[in-house]
DNA sequence: CGGGCCTCCTTACGCTGTACGGGTCGCTCC
DNA sequence: GGAGCGACCCGTACAGCGTAAGGAGGCCCG
């Protein structure tokens, strides 16, 4: 076999290629696709050659949470007004933000709930968010409880329960079944058919965008609250 | 080899028997040791005898979360105050008793964000859910509203991001990268040393009850100064 | 009593992550 | 300048996973 014809062009591998490519990976074929080898194969390569540059895959997975926060550390760089002056709207804008960017990267958020240790880019960002509140006014104690209270939130995004099995037929079926057994689940099915006549029909009835926002003010009106019962 | 001793004193294996078992093992060595294998195994039964009673691993896990979500329909059942006088403690309570139940299942809330598909279980807690919002005068929409923001809490769950590595190092180790780092990181050095003279010091500075009831009052609070609003 | 069905077992395949050992390059130092 | 060395990469192999395919035994019904 021909040997390597230009070990410098392709040499370039290193930790945050690997990275890279893992993400690009992830977004084009989805989280299942990310395997070692498959991850390898991008990168032009042999499936062993990546653990010299990442100590195994859950180092991968750590990895990429890494690019995707710092993506949105880098986002959420002077958007938004000064958190002195108003840290609701500046609280608000980043987390939006935030979620604007994890819509890029939809396998983000799963992987992101497996992770176990925090690193600096996620430090970096909390640090950000803690900096909000404190020029808002919170103390620490409340801060950390409004962090808390965020979850998931204040990187921009919240897992749904039951999410949509695929945009089509799920909606439909399920709405039949409701309609079908409305005497053991009244409110559901009541729920449901007020929401049917208001807009479009099936269950296009969840604006997650919507949703997110609707919930986010919420804990953003309780926490004004609680800052200023003191 | 001995023919089968008696068949009736196993052959009790049934979807039931099989999802509880998986439940068990789960319980007792955590999600990781949940395959097909093990679980097989725990039955006295060889893996491939499963597949007559589930299809796959997938309506394994589809069955565990109806198993512990039925748990939680009968805890919850007659717990709390009336609806229709305050839908605000029943809600409470019905979610507290809920988190009860899913920390008996440590692994319980991990698998249930896997999941695509309600099931009847499900579906019927939610109803009750939604029963008490309309008992106490939500209107269809409101609820459908708070439904979504409360999102896992529901069942009584929320999933810490970077949850604590093992409870003795872990956090030592991050606290004293944190005071090395004061200068890049002020604000949550600033609150670790805050925290860490009020109460015994270390990283059990973060009670998950406390912080789980705060964020749920913080929500029961703005839905019912919207109910107010109208 | 005979056929079919329901259960269960056996074997095997493709996939995963990764341990281990060897080969090849470029740099450094005598 | 050549010998050593460390960094990088490859090939092979293994245990474990979910599960497809086919065969064997006991049960019920005709």
């Amino acid at each position: 076999m021909a040997p390597r014809t230009d070990v410098a062009a392709r040499s370039a591998l290193t930790r945050r290629r690997v990275l890279q490519a893992a993400v690009d990976l992830a977004d084009r074929e989805g989280l299942p696709a990310l395997t070692m080898r498959r991850l390898a194969q991008d990168l032009d390569v042999e499936a062993m050659s990546l653990y010299h540059h990442v100590a195994n895959k859950e180092a991968v997975l750590d990895g990429v949470v890494e690019v995707v926060v710092g993506e949105i550390v880098g986002a959420v760089a002077g958007v938004g007004p000064d958190a002195a002056v108003d840290w609701r709207g500046a609280l608000r804008a980043r987390i939006l933000t935030a979620r604007r960017v994890l819509l890029r990267h939809p396998w983000a958020p799963a992987v992101i709930e497996t992770r176990t240790a925090m690193n600096a880019e996620v430090i970096g960002y909390f640090d950000g968010l803690l900096g909000i509140l404190r020029a808002g006014g919170f103390s620490y104690d409340l801060a950390h409880h409004a962090m808390h209270a965020l979850g998931s939130r204040a990187l921009g995004f919240t897992r749904e329960l039951f999410a949509p099995a695929d945009p089509e037929t799920g909606g439909e079926e399920a709405m039949a079944m409701l309609e079908q057994l409305a005497d053991v689940y009244p409110h559901l099915a009541g729920m449901l058919a007020d929401t049917a006549h208001r807009d479009d029909g099936v269950l296009g009835w969840c604006d997650d965008q919507a949703e997110f926002e609707f919930a986010l003010d919420l804990l953003l009106d309780g926490l004004d609250r609680r800052l200023a019962r003191g």
